[in-house]
DNA sequence: ATACATACC
DNA sequence: TACTGGTATGTAT
């Protein structure tokens, strides 16, 4: 093979992602290589070096198959793939946005700086944040060191034996950063905190405002004192003139107009002038300094911060030159998403710079997966978002913490309860409510597991959480066995939330789905709908979905006592118990086989399956077979609250020959609205089944599909195509799956989002007919407003239904939904 | 849906 | 002695 970096390796001895990361500011002009050695000696040997030797060897494993399948690339298949690639950078080109301003503000050592302020011993010495374990910042004079965030300070120590580690105070850099947001606040009330110390905010609004504002506004105070202890006067804002008549002392030296003595200053009108002036006022509020990148969108402003750290700021104008300019030296590592790995692959193509990065694309198209060189595409035209995302919902919640070594099963279970407490306590706080639990494990060689089970319904409490986490913690100790699980890390997360204020899983999807404004705002000029478009399609399959309720039979693992813990709840509160069960998709999957198994294709008879399935109450429940017929006459009730699904679904209108009475010859298919010519249900089922896994995983149906157009392959290509056989390329899945008789309709939604949606085509000579999507009734109109109102009604309709029935008990969602769509209308066949 | 990896602070 | 903890997202199955 290649010798040279064989030997290279070989030589300097360590492995890279060990290796400093001098990445960060204050880091330049140090030895590396001592630091490094001592890096090196510190952990040779140790159970983590070897687990850090693995993830190398991973990661270069993974590089081999990249170069191996860059050496397999036909050259036609390069030229192709260059032609799709300066296509798009036309497309983004052209989408290019210059208007806006970001801001990216990072306080300076945060953690450090605030344990300085407090401390002014701290000022002149090397000093961290953080535990003899693992540091979370260190100051500038320990940086001098190699001395870093992320580092166990054990090494720190070793790099620098006088360093001070101050443990980590969060409630207090929380209060300080509290004092921060009002900063940021009075420039963009609408800014995005990314962690205690670092935010972006749009400045475009306070520019435009800016520029009439009188002097008066912008001036201000310097801190009335400036050597002894802070009391926090909480002023208004612009400290004008006439307040104050505090003789103030000035140890701060202004640059502007005030000479040394002067109590205030004043700023300009200009952008570089504003954010000046933000900083001062974060530092006359705090006493601690910010730095501030500023450039036409985030991806800039975020490297743009870093370039003059600390205490400084750098302004990039928004021109397409000085982007272009700015980014073909940008080192990848600098650019925010590309992290040690992503670099070390790029690298090994030779890519270190963005400019590189450009050079490369149509290689990196082939290589990389879509949304990866889309993004690495974004990165070398100097593009970003240029909005600020409004805060996004939580979506998981988790505590896991580090001990020594744990080995005793009782040990283990009482441990993982603490933490389902702790867990259960920070979700209250929020009342939030998750469907599925996860546990993690890690064991004394740094190996990591995760482990999670969703459930039907949405559990909180202490008791229904650690249900969840001690099965799947007895299962990993019960695989092991009789060897018991080393652990040196534990932790639980819960996710998928569902409603606010609680129940009905799905409800808030709904409402989310008609409200305004609360989905939409990724603002990035691209890429922008996917997940409107997701929601779309679940919706839709939900709405298209089964006709009839036909329970699963379910076998529960039994219950031991447990001795550790709390006493398990029981069924005192009336509590209807809540069986975690299998999701829709499992189901129907699972009842699929087995009516093959049992070669029902026309019989209607359904057994209940043998799936073990725990429940989170401590209860276990024995489900009696079903019968269809039940099914069928009971949709969803109340008490049965189990999924529907598309077999009995299918099974209803096999057995009824549709809702007009026709009896067909070809079923459609509720995903993909296609005629599928047979009457054999387990084909058919084999259809849907394949197309929910293609809906699920190609949500996009309506991309704007540069992706193949030039599909005109001409013969000579054949190289070409087997190339592509072997890629796993999501593009190619999807114009597969696509589309001789679909169209895109286009649902506007009330906030004037653009939804699209796939449909069937039913197309008459006219055009376009529309159905809505929700009743699956065809519209006379063919004006869009006309119908999008329709759709509002109709959607509107379900919302008010479900929020009728809400305060009975559990009702699948999906029920509701189908139920409601069938009780209107619907007939597939 | 689940597991694992990557990334960020 | 000693290599985090919390969240999100991408990739693969």
């Amino acid at each position: 093979e290649f010798q040279p970096k064989s030997k290279k390796k070989l030589y300097l001895g360590f492995l890279s992602r060990m290796a400093l990361n001098d990445n960060k500011a204050g880091m330049e002009g140090l030895d590396r290589d001592k630091i490094n050695k001592i890096i090196m000696e510190s952990s040779k040997g140790s159970r983590f070096y070897e687990s850090e030797l693995k993830k190398e060897q991973q990661v270069n494993h993974r590089i081999e198959k990249m170069m191996l399948q860059k050496a397999q690339i036909p050259e036609q298949r390069l030229k192709k793939a260059q032609a799709q690639v300066e296509r798009m950078a036309t497309e983004l080109e052209r989408s290019r946005d210059l208007s806006r301003v970001i801001v990216h503000v990072d306080m300076d050592a945060f953690y450090a700086a605030v344990e300085t302020r407090d401390c002014p011993e701290l000022k002149d010495k090397p000093m961290a944040v953080g535990s003899m374990s693992m540091l979370s910042t260190s100051n500038y004079h320990a940086r001098k060191y190699g001395v870093r965030a992320a580092m166990p300070g054990f090494i720190a120590k070793k790099l620098c034996p006088n360093l001070v580690i101050v443990p980590t105070n969060f409630a207090k850099y929380r209060a300080v950063s509290d004092e921060v947001r009002e900063v940021f606040a009075e420039y963009d009330p609408h800014f995005q905190p990314m962690s205690l110390d670092e935010a972006y905010l749009d400045f475009t609004d306070h520019l435009e405002q800016r520029q009439s504002w009188p002097e008066s506004s912008r001036t201000h105070r310097f801190r009335a004192s400036s050597a002894e202890a802070v009391p926090e006067d909480e002023d208004l804002s612009p400290v004008l003139f006439e307040d104050s008549p505090s003789t103030s002392l000035c140890l701060l030296d202004s640059e502007g107009v005030g000479a040394a003595g002067s109590a205030f200053e004043v700023f300009g009108t200009s952008l570089e002038e504003a954010v000046r002036e933000m900083r001062f006022r974060i530092e006359q509020k705090t006493m601690l300094t910010a730095s501030a990148g500023i450039a036409p969108n985030t991806m800039l402003a975020k490297v743009c911060s870093d370039k003059n750290k600390p205490n400084g700021q750098y302004r990039l104008p928004s021109t397409r030159e000085a982007i272009m300019d700015f980014v073909q030296n940008l080192p990848v590592r600098k650019v925010s998403g590309i992290g040690k790995v992503s670099e070390k692959m790029l690298n090994a193509l030779g890519i270190s710079s963005c400019s590189h990065l450009g050079q490369q694309m149509e290689l990196l198209s082939l290589l990389f997966s879509e949304t990866a060189w889309h993004h690495l595409m974004q990165v070398s035209l100097g593009l970003g978002s240029t909005s600020i995302p409004r805060h996004e919902e939580r979506k998981s919640m988790s505590t896991e913490r580090t001990f020594k070594e744990l080995s005793n099963v009782e040990e283990q279970l009482s441990f993982c309860r603490e933490l389902c407490e702790d867990l259960a306590e920070d979700i209250k706080k929020e009342g939030l409510k998750g469907k599925t639990v996860t546990l993690k494990l890690k064991n004394v060689n740094f190996e990591v597991k995760t482990r999670a089970l969703t459930l039907l319904y949405a559990v909180a409490t202490v008791d229904d959480i650690f249900a969840v986490a001690k099965d799947l913690l007895k299962t990993e100790i019960d695989n092991e066995s009789p060897q018991p699980l080393r652990l040196r890390l534990m932790g639980v997360r819960i996710s998928a939330f569902v409603s606010l204020d609680d129940k009905k899983p799905l409800q808030r999807s709904i409402v989310g789905f008609l409200k305004p404004g609360t989905t939409d705002s990724s603002g990035s000029s691209q890429g922008t709908n996917q997940k409107l478009e997701k929601k779309c399609l679940s919706y839709q399959s939900f709405q298209t979905g089964p006709l009839a309720c036909l329970p699963l039979a379910q076998k529960c693992q039994r219950q031991e006592e447990v001795p550790w813990g709390k006493k398990q709840r029981g069924f005192e509160g009336g509590q209807t118990s809540e069986e975690p069960k299998q999701s829709f998709f499992q189901r129907a999957h699972a009842k699929r086989l087995q009516l093959q198994a049992t070669n029902a294709s026309t019989q209607q008879e359904v057994h209940g399956e043998n799936g073990s399935v725990m429940t989170s109450t401590g209860t276990c429940a024995e489900k009696g077979v079903e019968s269809s017929k039940e099914a069928h006459e009971s949709d969803s009730t109340a008490s049965d609250p189990s999924e529907n699904d598309l077999v009995s679904h299918v099974e209803a209108h096999a057995s009824t020959s549709g809702c007009g009475g026709t009896v067909s010859e070809s079923l459609t298919c509720p995903v993909c609205f296609r005629q599928v010519e047979t009457t054999d249900l387990n084909i058919f089922n084999t259809h849907i089944d394949q197309c929910l896994t293609d809906a699920s995983r190609n949500p996009n149906q309506c991309t704007v599909s540069d992706s193949d157009s030039d599909m005109d392959l001409e013969k000579g290509q054949k190289e070409c195509e087997e190339f592509e056989l072997n890629r796993v390329d999501p593009q190619e899945d999807q114009h597969n799956l696509e589309n001789d008789s679909l169209q895109t309709i286009l649902l506007i939604n009330g906030d004037n989002r653009t939804v699209t949606m796939r449909q069937p085509q039913p197309c008459n000579e006219k055009g376009p007919v529309l159905i809505c999507p929700v009743c699956q009734l065809t519209q006379d109109s063919d004006d869009l407003t006309i119908f999008n109102h329709h759709v509002d009604l109709c959607l509107n309709q379900e919302v008010l239904h479900e929020l009728e029935g809400q305060t009975s008990s559990p009702i699948n969602p999906t029920s509701v939904i189908n139920s409601k769509a069938i009780g209107e209308c619907v007939c597939f066949i």
